[in-house]
DNA sequence: AAAAGATTCAACCAAATGGTTGACAAGCTT
DNA sequence: AAGCTTGTCAACCATTTGGTTGAATCTTTT
C-alpha cells in the first residue's frame, strides 16, 4: 500500500508547520481566517503590533502553506489552507495510544507490535 | 460543563509544545523514548552532535513537559510524558472539518454554527 | 497625473535558538 | 581516595526570530 499523502510529509515540512504553530499570534490568525478570507489589515487590527509585523507572521504561515495570499483589488486576501495541518495531526496521532490512560490496551498494543517484529 | 483538561491548556503551554515539536531532532527523540525509557547517552548516540547539544534538546522537551528525566544510578533515564501532546492534538482537531474535502458537510457545519450564533 | 490606501520591502535591533568546547559534578569501580 | 563514566553547566558563536520604522510598490480614486 502506498503511503498516504499526509504521512509522506517531509520532516522539513513538519518543521515549518510546527514552527508556524508555535506562536500564539499565528495560531490566533489561523483561527481568524477559518470562517472566511480576510484582508491583511483586518487580520492585523486586533493585535498591538505593526502591520509589517503581522505581514511577517503571514510569511511564516505561508511558508508552511497554511495560508494563501492573493491580490483582490487593492487588498490582499488571506485564506486558510488547512490541509498541511493534517500532517501535523497525523504525526501526533501516533502518540494517542500513549496518552490514553487505558494502560491495558497500551500493553496489548505493545505486545501486538512485538509479535509483528518477531516476524520480520 | 467544565472545560476538559486538554482544552484548558494555556497559550504559553501550547507555544512550548509546538516549539518543542518544530525540530526534527526533538521529534525523533520523542519517538526514541516511546517504547521504553532510555539514557541520555543512548538517545544521543544516533545523532551527529555533541551530548551537550542533545541535553539541550532534552531541556526544551522537558520545559514542554513532554519528557521527564530522573537519575537512576549514574545515568539519567528519560521517559516520555505524552499527555501534553493531547493539548496540541486538541488544538488541531478544530481544523479537521476544514481539511476534509467533504465541502458539503463543512457547509452544513458552518450553517449550523451561524444558527447558534444568532441565538446568542 | 496626482493623491490616497493597502501591503510589502529593507534595514535595523534585541532576544532566542541550536550548536560548539571545556570545566564541573555525581555515582560507580577499583 | 583515585579514577572512570555519565551528564550538565557556562561561556561563546552564528543564525533565526519577532519586533520596529521608513521607503517603495501596486491599485483605485480623483
Amino acid at each position: 500500500m502506498v503511503e498516504s499523502f499526509t504521512t509522506a510529509k517531509s520532516p522539513a515540512a513538519l518543521d515549518q508547520i510546527f514552527h508556524a504553530l508555535s506562536d500564539r499570534t499565528r495560531r490566533s490568525i489561523l483561527r481568524d481566517v477559518t470562517r472566511s478570507e480576510k484582508t491583511v489589515g483586518e487580520l492585523a487590527e486586533p493585535y498591538r503590533m505593526s502591520l509589517a509585523a503581522v505581514s511577517k507572521h503571514l510569511d511564516v504561515l505561508e511558508r508552511a502553506s497554511l495560508i494563501r495570499r492573493e491580490r483582490k483589488g487593492s487588498c490582499r486576501m488571506v485564506r486558510l489552507n488547512p490541509k498541511p495541518l493534517a500532517a501535523a495531526q497525523n504525526w501526533l496521532a501516533f502518540y494517542e495510544k500513549f496518552w490514553s490512560d487505558q494502560l491495558d490496551s497500551l500493553q496489548a498494543h505493545l505486545e501486538k507490535e512485538a509479535e509483528t517484529e518477531e516476524k520480520r
